[in-house]
DNA sequence: TGTACATCAGTGAACGCGCGTTCACTGATGTAC
DNA sequence: TGTACATCAGTGAACGCGCGTTCACTGATGTAC
């Protein structure tokens, strides 16, 4: 925990925002060097921006508001770098594997910010929370929905969005509290888990209902996957 | 935080190992009720078993060794049941979706000892965890060799195994942590991310790996996607 | 141009709390003679 | 059968620490007259 160089200097009158903006960054960075909500304590945030402990409290009413706040802007953050590798895609199921890509790779690069958004309990009452990051799962649908109007997937988006999220998520959060596994090559298996589970389910969710049964005829089975293999195939000429 | 009914009896001489059982059952229960490492303070464990705080050290050196030992019982539990899910079944595809299913099922059972284990950052020096653990993870990698014996899954084994646990831990570490969410059915989203997690696997892993590059041609990747399914079924019919 | 005053942006000292850990101790239990 | 004593299983009180939060305050900045 650093302290700042020196005294900070008294904002002018009508400028006292500022301050806000100041204990924002420094509570991101402390957080980006602690990695745990309770190391980020009210003190060591005023200390960092070189102001008493209870200025914090001139904007805002108490801790929990300002962990909150440093929430919202992480998940803008991940948001906006998500739609940007999006929109850098000229397909829609390529869209949304860069997308995956995109949000595995913020969490990489910011793995204590993905932990306490990520794997924090949350609270019931974190309303703030839940707008942003429903953002973030509506652009998902969205791009879902995108996918299944041209046909490379089918179901329904907010489930397969789902499975998705379960996906990138699980690496990602692997990644984030087992640092010291012995992980092979990042990128690459980031890259095999964002395809396998976008080919998984669109292979899987062409797949005859009767063929997903525990008791199912394994000849059946095998019809079905060949079957959805070619569905697939089909759709993928068509698209090309 | 809960105190014990009436004061512990003292253990009779060469019976000191009793209490040691004790503070690990009060812990866990702890662990289990608030969820957090922080929350479970020796002094509400030591309140709990009914005994003075200072007796907690008579059993473990310090806090830290005692969550060790926490973890190593979580580890064991969680081992135990997916093994006794795989026993159950009679191909080895269908021992590695059981033991996911079963991995998954833990998870919602146990959410806040999942949390601690698998949440929580892993400090370097957590060797204990490290060696169970990586007991569940080997013996999740004998259970894909098993597959890559028969040809059901091709590939290299460890790397099968990350791509597959970051599945279910990823549907199983977003329940954990967002248990306001809006959840579809859990059980049925949690086949979807088993089977997905397993077909797209099977699928990807035998992909031409000219059609995973990004710039390959649609054509080619709609004939690999077509071809490799074939393959998959036929893999499926021999077994059948 | 000068001055009284309201407002704004902070500060210093203190509160009570629960925590991990240590230390010198106590008193029951078993054993040697 | 009785007694001195070592050992074992614990205890009570205290330590120093960092935390979130509150309260009465201060002193610079701008404004009204």
């Amino acid at each position: 925990v650093t302290v700042a160089a020196g005294r900070r200097a008294r904002a002018r009158r009508g400028e006292g925002e500022r301050l806000r903006e100041e204990v924002l960054g420094a509570a991101r960075e402390l957080l980006a060097e602690t990695g745990s909500e309770e190391a980020v304590s009210i003190r060591a945030v005023a200390a960092r921006v070189g102001v008493s402990t209870p200025s914090i409290y001139l904007h805002f009413p108490d801790k929990q508001a300002l962990i909150d706040a440093v929430c919202e802007q992480v998940f803008a953050a991940l948001d906006q770098r998500m739609e940007a590798a999006a929109a850098e895609a000229d397909s829609p199921f390529e869209a949304l594997r860069r997308s995956g890509m995109a949000y595995i790779q913020f969490g990489i690069e910011n793995p204590e910010h993905y932990r306490i958004v990520f794997l924090a309990r949350s609270e019931q009452d974190r309303s703030a929370d839940r707008q942003v990051a429903s953002d973030v799962f509506q652009h998902l649908v969205a791009r879902i929905q995108a996918c299944v109007d041209v046909g490379i997937l089918v179901g329904e988006p907010f489930v397969l969005g789902m499975t998705l999220w379960a996906g990138a998520h699980g690496l990602t959060s692997l990644l984030v509290t087992k640092p010291h596994w012995p992980w092979p090559d990042v990128s690459e298996l980031a890259d095999r888990v964002v395809r396998t589970s976008g080919l998984g389910l669109a292979l899987y969710s062409r797949l005859d209902p009767v063929a997903s049964q525990p008791d199912a005829d394994p000849d059946e089975v095998a019809d079905a996957v060949q079957e959805a293999g070619r569905a697939m195939a089909e759709t993928l000429r068509r698209l090309g």
